[in-house]
DNA sequence: ATGGTCGTGTAACGA
């Protein structure tokens, strides 16, 4: 399971309820909003404890923020990119570990706010250092979160009106098509390949009951894990939950 | 074409 919950300390409860009614080997989350220590002092991680998760944190001011939960082991946790993490990398996007012998990555891509925004190149260029990095590695892997990207058309609810926005441009689907390069399988696709599919949409009024949203939280699988991909679902009710997060959780159900 | 709502060092800012 791969979700962006905006903010841990506001969805606590729900995550938790979440996880005692779903039970997930595995839980990526994004954007948590914290550093370790808030994280840490918060409670979260006994509750999760509770329901026989481990878990493992990369978060440094209200910003941002990555987890990765699991109750099938959690070793070899890297946070942030293999190397040096200089400024903007030192931004708490990304973190990886191994989870019965998977390499799973939970990410938060850089929003990229506009297209005339330095932010937007800093994207860019985060993609690129991505792609070198699942490049480089041997794993077998699970690449998931909000990618703050939308592959295709498809993936939007109102393409012509996306145009002149972040997250459907030709360099950003380039970027996202890269990782495909370089044989990651955007396993939703496969599974769900219908319109109207989608993981995010605004908390403005109107949006959800119209089905007015974006698939911009994928899960890429290297070939051996994509083979073994059984389902695709994305959790709607949870986002038309009261206090939800404005993404839902996308969910892989994996033959053994 | 605009604005609508959530979240975060309660004040702009980020999404």
């Amino acid at each position: 399971m791969s979700w962006n919950v905006n903010s841990i300390r506001a969805r606590h409860g729900r995550v938790i309820d979440w996880l005692r009614r779903h039970e997930p080997d595995i839980a990526l989350l994004q954007e948590t909003k914290c550093s370790d220590a808030v994280f840490a002092a918060g409670g979260f991680v006994d509750d999760c404890a509770a329901l026989g998760y481990a878990v493992a944190h990369h978060g440094r001011d209200h910003w941002n923020g990555v987890a990765i939960l699991s109750r099938v082991g959690l070793v070899d946790v890297c946070r942030g990119f293999p190397g040096p993490n200089r400024p903007p990398f030192d931004e708490a996007r990304l973190i990886g570990a191994t989870c019965a012998g998977l390499r799973v990555w939970s990410l938060y891509a850089p929003n990229g706010r506009t297209l005339a925004d330095s932010h937007y190149l800093f994207k860019l260029v985060w993609f690129e250092r991505l792609r070198a990095t699942v490049a480089a590695a041997a794993d077998v892997h699970v690449l998931a979160g909000d990618f703050n990207v939308a592959p295709t058309d498809l993936d939007i609810y109102d393409p012509v009106r996306w145009r002149r926005l972040t997250h459907a441009s030709p360099p950003e689907r380039a970027a996202v098509a890269a990782l495909g390069d370089i044989g990651l399988r955007d396993v939703t696709r496969e599974h769900l390949p219908d319109a109207g599919v989608f993981t995010w949409w605004s908390y403005r009024p109107g949006q959800v009951e119209r089905n007015n949203g974006l698939r911009i939280d994928l899960a890429l699988c290297s070939p051996p894990a994509a083979d073994r991909v059984q389902r695709v679902w994305i959790d709607g009710d949870e986002r038309r939950a009261v206090l939800a997060s404005d993404h839902a959780p996308l969910v892989l159900d994996l033959a053994d």
